[in-house]
DNA sequence: CGACGTCCTTAACTTTTGTTGGAACTTGGC
DNA sequence: GCCAAGTTCCAACAAAAGTTAAGGACGTCG
């Protein structure tokens, strides 16, 4: 087993929810890319815009967003190490939101063509490249019903949750707390409140002693009680091959 | 251009969307599948369950929507003749939502295993598939802002264009109205609000002469009024090959 | 070291939305 | 033609969330 640092989290995830052959992990781990560094808020890909390639973050927290006219902004997805949280540009070829950096970033951006290519010789490889694409609308689906449905303070613990389920996929969990890099203010871009109101419930969940939040990190007080309010049923993540 | 009733919407929303060529045109216009007619209100799939196909509305329409433990339903999508709502279960084995038939509906079942044969013989047609996915995908990020951002009624303004202008493409708009065969209770399920409230922002509607709604079938007013409360913009649709 | 900017925090007040309960109206079946 | 069930509609009140404004904590940079 290889360890390329660019690619790791990436061949991580796959092995974890795809049957992934060894001959297509090969292909995967010599995919040429162009890897470059980005600091933290800064646009990937604009809306309206049109890609010709597709990154993979290898390390970094990014997000996807949506403005509307009103100026107010919607968080759509939070991505980590080993995500491509711009697959789909590969189809949808002019963009319809924003991909953002939280953090500093390594990315490595992979050209629409090798794909393409890729795909033709392997279509193994597009299977799984698609069920990642599948992936990421089942975590869209969910978050319509978290910010449709759940009461304030179950959003934001069904955020953190996801979240952490997410990064201990790849190791990315140090026993009970994990990285959040967000403002209050992007907390409550992604909860579709204000950040006056996040910060109340962010309160709230300090006071009530369930879970602690400080520069960018989660830090988890009571984990029955953070399960029971976030409401929690991780089967949408389809973090099995067979699921 | 041979006329199949069942798959004539299936074409002519593809031929819309995608580059399509006369011998993908053809596999596709002689996929075998299997017709079922099915009751207004009833589950054609459950969260839970393992899906062995995936069906293609040929009439009648469709939602997806999910439960929470509470007991509270968020719609996450509204589904017209040509769709297919589950072509996710190809990869997603085991459903994360439901499909229920909002009308009396013509359904016809693709078998996976067929879809999978015809994905490795003609690789255009599986990559038209996914795009098709992805456009799903598209639209739940639109509707994650539309709860998540946009005033009530917004929201309501917003949903009913984005359907009118799918309508459009298989030409089932008529002047200035069209079918959205929802009750109130499941208008406030798709906008995250509760019923009394969707009767409230309906009644508001009306009452500004924007649109008027009644038996499942919307009209427009004013049709100026309409767009710009619904901040609509039709981009995220990809009704072009080229965007 | 102090000035500035960003983020966090809180309070007071307004608006939107939810809840409850009930009346009027369709609609389909008998 | 009438009943039953599901809608639509509405009012009064409660709760959640938005708005505005302002002080404090913290880090950075000159």
């Amino acid at each position: 087993m290889p360890s390329d640092p660019i690619r790791a989290a990436l061949v991580r995830r796959l092995r974890i929810s795809s049957n992934i052959s060894d001959d297509d992990l090969r292909e995967i781990e010599t995919l040429p890319v162009t890897v470059r560094h980005m600091p933290a808020e800064t646009p990937v890909v604009r809306d309206g815009e049109r890609a010709t390639s597709s990154c993979l973050i290898a390390d970094g927290f990014c997000a996807r967003s949506k403005t509307i006219a009103s100026g107010r902004r919607q968080i759509l997805s939070l991505h980590i190490p080993g995500e491509i949280p711009d697959l789909m540009s590969l189809f949808l070829h002019v963009m319809d939101h924003d991909l953002t950096t939280l953090t500093p970033c390594t990315l490595a951006f992979i050209n629409h063509e090798t794909l393409q290519r890729l795909h033709r010789r392997r279509p193994s490889v597009a299977e799984m490249f698609w069920r990642d694409t599948l992936i990421d609308a089942a975590m869209f689906r969910e978050w319509i019903v978290n910010v449709g449905q759940r009461p304030a303070p179950a959003r934001l613990a069904h955020v953190m949750i996801e979240l952490r389920e997410r990064l201990r996929v790849i190791g990315a969990v140090e026993g009970d707390s994990f990285e959040m890099p967000l403002t209050q203010e992007q907390i409550g871009e992604a909860l579709g409140i204000t950040a006056v109101h996040a910060n109340r419930v962010i309160k709230q969940l300090r006071q009530e002693g369930v879970v602690e939040v400080q520069r960018g990190r989660v830090t988890v007080l009571d984990e029955r009680k953070f399960l029971q309010l976030a409401d929690f049923d991780g089967r949408y993540l389809h973090q099995s091959p067979t699921s």
